[in-house]
DNA sequence: CATTTTGATAGTTTTTATCTATCGAAACGC
DNA sequence: GCGTTTCGATAGATAAAAACTATCAAAATG
């Protein structure tokens, strides 16, 4: 197997014709560079090169090797380089992970802001389930979330970004609708509808169900929050609904109309997740600074998370 | 600078996502390849691994680092592929050069049958003059040629391919176009044109002028055998030119006539040339046996030379 | 013909890569 | 909860590779 250096030492000669002036170039002395050539050429079984005291030439074989060989140290060149570009903490590409009940609500208030402040950063957004985030994020192939927290899992560490209050979302006529906001003690008797189970949201609602003596109701279980809106727009019921969803989906809607509770909102927290020992740390560290300097100046309906604080030792 | 071992290392635990397991593909104890990594994120002064015990992970700079550092382990064996594939010698591309007089004429009679003989050889041919083609196989931006002999150059060898006799060229009117062959006391008188002072073509004619006492002129000296072939057409006087080119471009001429010598005919020696200690001089030799079957067997108006001669030592 | 320059060789030294032995820490099984 | 197993890391020793200096034979140069 030919070596990098032995390769170095050839493409030298190529250029130079002269045993001397190449290994001047290549720092080492010239029995050095002779040497390594004949090693070069015992390890590859073929004659690269017709010495001569006139001046040296290739072989037709050595010649497409040195095409080749420099081809090998272009590639070398350009991983240093990347290696030194990568140090840069803001730099590079991460795959990034959200769920779906907050990428499509977060992504476009934040994206275009840290693309401004990071532009040798690219992330690489993918949605999906809860679970199988927490698994990718894991096995590596994905290198850090946007998701709600807590998170049971000890490999991991979470920073909380934000708190995403639920707003109570009824029909336009119904009397609800035409208060600023809306006490717990109101909903008592109400018909609640929300997200099937298996949705951090479900769990959520229904303990909130039974705190306020609302009637989460079994028979309409929405899939999404959007077949949700869809039900309480035709007054099946109401429902509460997290904030960013509000905002943009539901503010414009005029059928429904949402309404914040008094003090001590319900809300669930929303962080940054990543594995324990990741490299890519102090990345998103950076990254969660910005996220809450974004989220303050630009998005009233969460209460951003200032302390910095990871779960776990 | 990293090294390819180390690079294969990196490959390896990207694809094994396991220190032991990796190590035992690449043929080396665990300790060695953990040692080598390290080495290796030292010099690229990066992390490329996340170490953890439920899994090896990649950082998003040794993700990168391994897609390139697949190509050049890939390159590297296109090397080590192109290398034993070399070792056959008729395999590989060489850079052949021909003099302007004889290449359009001799490259058709020999080259398909040698592609057929020798279907892994490729030959890239130039023409050229005859200093120029001499000093390029001395720097090696040719490998061998097909060339008038002797060659006064100490640092090149030749080897004797065939003889090429000049045959008489007349105006198809003319009395010596009436015989089937001429011999040099009817050149007595004649007025004989030639090529410009230069060519190995020249030399020759004068030569033969001053021994059969015909007048070499000096009024019209051609640039190329075509423009001399027109003269003698427009009867300005007689030529003597060789075989190939006169059975390539004369043969079917219904204005000249071309006639050739009795017993003894003047003809050039044309033979191969390469550098003295040339890598490929075994694919030479093979070359040249194939041209001189080839020649024995298509191509009658040439004497075939038959002994292995090289000039000099 | 004497001198210089070229690439190659021999012996030595330095550096690198590999080994074995063993470590601390975490995961696993009972 | 404890003993065992497995993981990647470290230390010291050894082997191999890469580099050096000194010098060679042969060819080119002046």
């Amino acid at each position: 197997m030919p070596t990098i250096k032995q390769l170095q030492y050839l493409v030298a000669i190529a250029d130079h014709r002269h045993f001397r002036r190449a290994a001047e170039v290549c720092n080492v002395t010239q029995p050095t560079l002779s040497a390594q050539l004949k090693e070069l050429e015992l390890r590859l079984g073929a004659t690269l090169v017709e010495r001569s005291r006139s001046s040296v030439v290739l072989t037709s074989t050595g010649r497409e090797i040195v095409a080749r060989g420099r081809r090998v140290l272009a590639e070398v060149e350009e991983i240093r380089a990347l290696a030194r570009l990568a140090n840069q903490p803001m730099a590079g590409t991460l795959r990034l992970g959200v769920v779906q009940s907050l990428g499509s609500y977060l992504m476009p208030l934040i994206i275009p802001d840290i693309h401004a402040r990071e532009p040798g950063l690219r992330l690489y957004i993918r949605e999906g389930l809860p679970k199988q985030l927490l698994d990718q994020l894991e096995d590596g192939a994905i290198d850090f979330l946007f998701f709600p927290l807590p998170v049971e899992r000890r490999s991991l560490a979470a920073l909380p970004l934000f708190e995403e209050p639920l707003l109570v979302v009824a029909p336009i006529n119904h009397e609800l609708a035409a208060s600023r906001s809306v006490s717990g003690t109101q909903l008592r008797g109400e018909n609640l509808l929300t997200l099937e189970p298996g949705h951090r949201l479900y769990e959520q609602v229904r303990i909130l169900a039974d705190e306020y003596e609302a009637r989460l109701s079994h028979d309409y279980e929405g899939t999404s929050l959007d077949t949700l809106r869809q039900m309480v727009a035709m007054e099946i019921g109401i429902s509460l609904m997290p904030a960013l969803y509000v905002r943009s989906e539901v503010a414009r809607e005029t059928l429904v109309m949402a309404m914040p509770f008094d003090d001590e909102a319900p809300a669930r927290t929303v962080g940054m997740v990543w594995r324990k020992g990741a490299a890519r740390e102090e990345t998103f560290r950076i990254l969660a600074r910005h996220v809450r300097t974004i989220l303050s100046r630009d998005v009233p309906e969460v209460r951003v998370i200032e302390e910095d604080k990871t779960a776990a030792p």
